[in-house]
DNA sequence: CCAATTTAGTAACATATGTTACTAACCAAT
DNA sequence: ATTGGTTAGTAACATATGTTACTAAATTGG
């Protein structure tokens, strides 16, 4: 008896069941998606972090053999990025991005050219083999993503993306 | 010009914008949400690993003063569970399990109890005191994720928590 | 009964992550 | 210019997490 026709996610009865407590299970598929890509950056051999940084800075790098006249462009495009605008790009806090940023320079993926006009800020930019390495990752990330959203219409995909969005500014404004 | 009307996740294009990479974006979610519920934890001074296991106990512990009768019930019930069970229904590791109990122990919320017919078991169960954490933190959780949840409704909500799931599976199975 | 293997749990070490607080440089405002 | 405040980045320490490999106790299969 009780067949249990319960909504999911234990909102209301008594009994706390891990398995149906949405965060827990948000934290867990990252964890699991995490896990397989993890596969990916060891075989590059760069740690997550290290990749956040390598991806964040990657956009800001009008890449290759681009127009390379432009230095007029008031954004900071081929001048790289300094650390603190990574900080501002990622869930990270300055002293990951700070410890990324060494070892990606250790690695040679990145270079830092101090600021001419404060001293205190180095850009960060994307060495060739840098490049190559980002290209990499990135394509089988793209790769791993379509294929586990290959089963979702992009409808549902799309709703699908909303949701986290907005949940995630709802995440840390509502009271505990 | 070109007025960006693209779907979402980069999945085709050339660059790589991680902001739109959908497991970043779902462990950024679980980041948010656990930093949120994270402050809950800290005031009753567990960290999340004990929280897990509490919560996983708590499970099969027929609460309180409930049908004490059912000795009978061959699950395992009011003896309690071994660290290995809470291994099984966790993402955890054995070894994070271990080091969770034995903290939970210290601070009296879990018992150990030897099982008597294998010497390598022992059965973990509440404390008063660990029920009573248990509860709050609890408490606090289904209202953290009531208040999140609240602005969807529940179809919407149902087809997220199939989603979910459903990824979860596939996220370790996926061609990488 | 007694190897040979498996299992539960933990110790000990390595690495990673979070935290605090410091240094150096910049920015005001007087 | 000198002081007070702010910012970028990092050092140094504390804590947490992952990894390996061990101990002790089952279990299996002769």
């Amino acid at each position: 008896m009780t067949p249990r026709a319960e909504p999911e996610t234990s909102t209301s009865g008594d009994e706390f069941i891990l398995d149906d407590f949405f965060p827990y299970r948000v934290v867990r598929l990252g964890r699991a998606m995490s896990e397989a890509l993890g596969a990916v950056y060891k075989d590059e051999g760069i740690t997550i972090p290290e990749w956040r940084v390598l991806a964040v800075i990657a956009q800001s790098d009008t890449t290759e053999s681009d127009t390379a006249q432009g230095m007029a462009a008031q954004s900071m495009a081929a001048q790289g990025m300094a650390a603190r605008d990574v900080t501002a790009r990622t869930p990270m806090d300055k002293m990951a991005v700070s410890r990324a940023a060494a070892s990606l320079e250790q690695k040679s993926l990145v270079t830092r050219t101090p600021d001419a006009t404060d001293r205190r800020v180095a850009f960060l930019r994307l060495t060739p083999s840098g490049r190559a390495i980002h290209q990499r990752i990135a394509a089988m990330a793209r790769k791993y993503q379509a294929g586990l959203l290959a089963t979702i219409d992009d409808d549902t995909r799309q709703n699908l993306l909303d949701l986290l969005r907005k949940l995630e500014t709802e995440a840390g404004a509502v009271q505990s």
